[in-house]
DNA sequence: GGAATACCTGAGTAGTTGTTCAGAGATTGT
DNA sequence: ACAATCTCTGAACAACTACTCAGGTATTCC
């Protein structure tokens, strides 16, 4: 039911056609949206996103291997990764000193690995 | 072989051992971790995902059935159609006076689909 | 207990970003 | 050609973000 039902028209500023409204019953609610929005967001940054590639290929990583990893500070990669774990994207467990993270989720290995095809595949 | 090798220490600041340095070759490389970034960055708007799941729903939208499928100014609509155009993830179609867009890329829609499977499961 | 190590937290700041506003193209119908 | 309509563009501004810096917490080893 979504082939293109010919031309809607758009009569200045207030198109309410059946085709908008038939979409605004299907869309992701505005809160969904905030929440898909915040999760593309963390995966937004740079630091992050190496961060969760090396988790991916390493499978557990601590702060300061992840520091090294990537390059950057251990503060940096402290702050980024609270928001992560804030998020449910990655976990994390105490071993003595040290605190190893992982990817919390398969949704999330199969997400870094699905866009990093895509980038390379076109 | 990602299974973990023990511990790997952690000697102040310069911690070079041998998970870092397997890790960092199969890593992605900074130049495609920042295209990455840019690719989720793009996503990680509000107005952008529900804009992006809009055209996943409807197949095809002009600019200002867009704008009332998602409630915001046609300017924002444009602004934000131009970077998704720019980055290859909508394309466009003109008909008359209307331009009418569409997700470009099926990998996208993989995405957005895993994402909100993601959303919902959790 | 005390020093050392691994990690965390809060404040401050430079850089980035999304929106609005005003105006310019581009296309159609008369 | 002219007016109307749909879309695009550039500048300005408010809001947000990711880093650094200084200091704090938790754990281990002597």
């Amino acid at each position: 039911m979504n082939t293109v039902t010919a031309l809607d028209g758009c009569v200045t500023r207030a198109p309410d056609t059946a085709k908008v409204a038939a979409t605004r019953d299907r869309l992701v609610t505005p809160a969904e949206a905030g929440r898909l929005a915040d999760l593309f967001k963390l995966l937004g940054d740079p630091t992050r996103a190496r961060l969760l590639y090396a988790l991916l290929e390493a499978g557990e990583l601590c702060v300061c291997d992840l520091a090294a990893t990537v390059e950057v500070s251990d503060t940096a990669v402290s702050h980024a990764l609270r928001l992560l774990r804030t998020a449910g994207i990655v976990a994390s467990r105490r071993d003595g000193r040290m605190i190893y993270y992982r990817l919390a989720d398969s949704h999330v290995r199969l997400l870094l690995d699905l866009s990093l095809e895509h980038l390379r595949h076109e």
